[in-house]
DNA sequence: GCTGTTTGCCTAAAGCCTTTAGGAAACTGC
DNA sequence: GCAGTTTCCTAAAGGCTTTAGGCAAACAGC
C-alpha cells in the first residue's frame, strides 16, 4: 500500500480550502482525512489534535493576509494606503470566508505573538502614520481603524447589509472617505 | 420518578446561560440536558435539533440587547444616544459574551425578519436620525455605526486590545467622539 | 375518585467526530 | 540488504446528535 505522502503543509492548506467551502467550523480532522482518501488515525502522527490543525490554518490565514497587505501598501500613503489595507482585508474575506474566520480565531499569547498577528498591527500603525497623529491618538485610531475594517467586513460576509438598496461597494468607499476625512482633521500641521 | 418540568423557556434560558459561561459554540443539546440532570434524548419534545436551541437562544439575546436599547435611549437624541446605544452594546458584550456571540448567529431570511433584529436596525437609524443626515448617507451611516459597534465589540472581547497601554474605556470614549464629530460634519445646516 | 388520553421523560440504537494505542508496511542510510 | 524510523493502518473508547418506541405521570371529563 502506497502512502499518500502527508505533511502537515498539505494537511493546512486542505484545511483552509475546505473552509472556503464549508465554513470553518466545519473544519474537521475527519474531514480533511477524507479529502486525502486516508483513515483518521493517521493525520494524529502530523497534527497534535483538532485545535492544532485550526490553529494553523489561522496562521497560514493570518500570514497571506499580511502578504497581500505589504504587497498593496508598498509605495503608498495617506488616503491612498488606507484604502489598499481595507480592500485588502474585504476582498480578502469574500475570496477566502474560511480562511477570513480562521484568522478570527483567539490564539493563546505565545502563539499570537509569533503569528503574522504583530506584521498586521505595525502595517496599520504604518498606514496611520501617515496622518501624524499623536500618541495616544495613534492608538485609538489603530483600534478604530481594526473595529471598522473587522465589523463592515464581517457584517457584509454574514449578510447584514444583504437586501438594502445602496450597494455595499458604495457604502465602504463612502466609510473609508469619512475616515479618511476624520484622521485627516485630527492630523496636527 | 417525578417530571423535571422543561419547556423551551427553561432550555433555551439554561442555555444562555450556559453560552455565557463557556461560549456560545460550546453549547450543546447534552450540555443542557445534563444540566437539567436528564436524558439527553427529553430535550428532542422541546426542541427540534441542535440549530433550533442555538437559534432560539440568538432570538432571545437579540431580544434582550433590544430591550435595554430602546430603554436606553428613551428621552436621549444625538451624541447622548449614540453613546447610550453604544455602551449597551458594548456593556451586554461584557456582561454576557455567550448570549453577545450567539446574537451573531447567521439567521435564515423569515427567522431574521419576525427577530427584535429588525427593531435594532430601527433604533439605529433613529439615532441617526438625530444628525439630519440626507439619504443615502443616513443607510451608509447606519452600515459604519454597526461596524464600528460589532468590530470593537468583538475585538475587545477576543482580546485584541488586552495587553496595549491606553485603557479601553478610554478609546472607547474617543472613538464615539470622532464618531459623533463626523455625524455632525455631515449634517447639512 | 375513576378512566382514558395526552404529554414528558426514558431506554435503545445508529451515525459521526476525536483521540490514543499498538502493529505493519514503506522509506532511509549505511 | 538490513536496521531504524516514519507513515499509515486497525481497533477501541468516549462524546454529541438524532430517531424510534415505551411507560408512567399529569390532566381531562364524567
Amino acid at each position: 500500500m502506497p502512502r499518500a505522502g502527508l505533511t502537515v503543509e498539505r494537511l493546512v492548506r486542505a484545511g483552509a480550502e475546505l473552509a472556503d467551502e464549508v465554513g470553518f467550523d466545519q473544519v474537521t480532522v475527519s474531514a480533511v482525512a477524507r479529502r486525502f482518501d486516508v483513515k483518521v488515525a493517521s493525520l494524529y502522527s502530523h497534527l497534535k489534535n483538532s485545535h492544532d490543525l485550526k490553529t494553523r490554518i489561522a496562521l497560514l490565514a493570518l500570514e497571506e493576509l499580511a502578504d497581500r497587505s505589504a504587497h498593496a501598501l508598498a509605495g503608498r500613503a495617506g488616503r491612498d494606503a488606507l484604502a489598499a489595507l481595507a480592500d485588502v482585508y474585504r476582498d480578502y474575506a469574500r475570496a477566502h470566508p474560511g480562511r477570513y474566520a480562521a484568522a478570527r480565531l483567539p490564539l493563546d499569547a505565545e502563539t499570537a505573538a509569533a503569528s503574522a498577528g504583530v506584521r498586521h498591527s505595525r502595517m496599520m500603525r504604518a498606514v496611520l502614520r501617515g496622518y501624524g497623529l499623536p500618541e495616544p491618538d495613534q492608538t485609538h485610531a489603530v483600534r478604530l481603524l481594526g473595529s471598522v475594517l473587522h465589523g463592515y467586513v464581517s457584517l457584509e460576509l454574514a449578510g447584514g447589509f444583504a437586501h438594502s438598496s445602496p450597494d455595499t461597494q458604495v457604502s465602504w468607499e463612502w466609510i473609508l472617505d469619512r475616515l479618511d476625512g476624520m484622521l485627516s482633521s485630527l492630523s496636527p500641521h
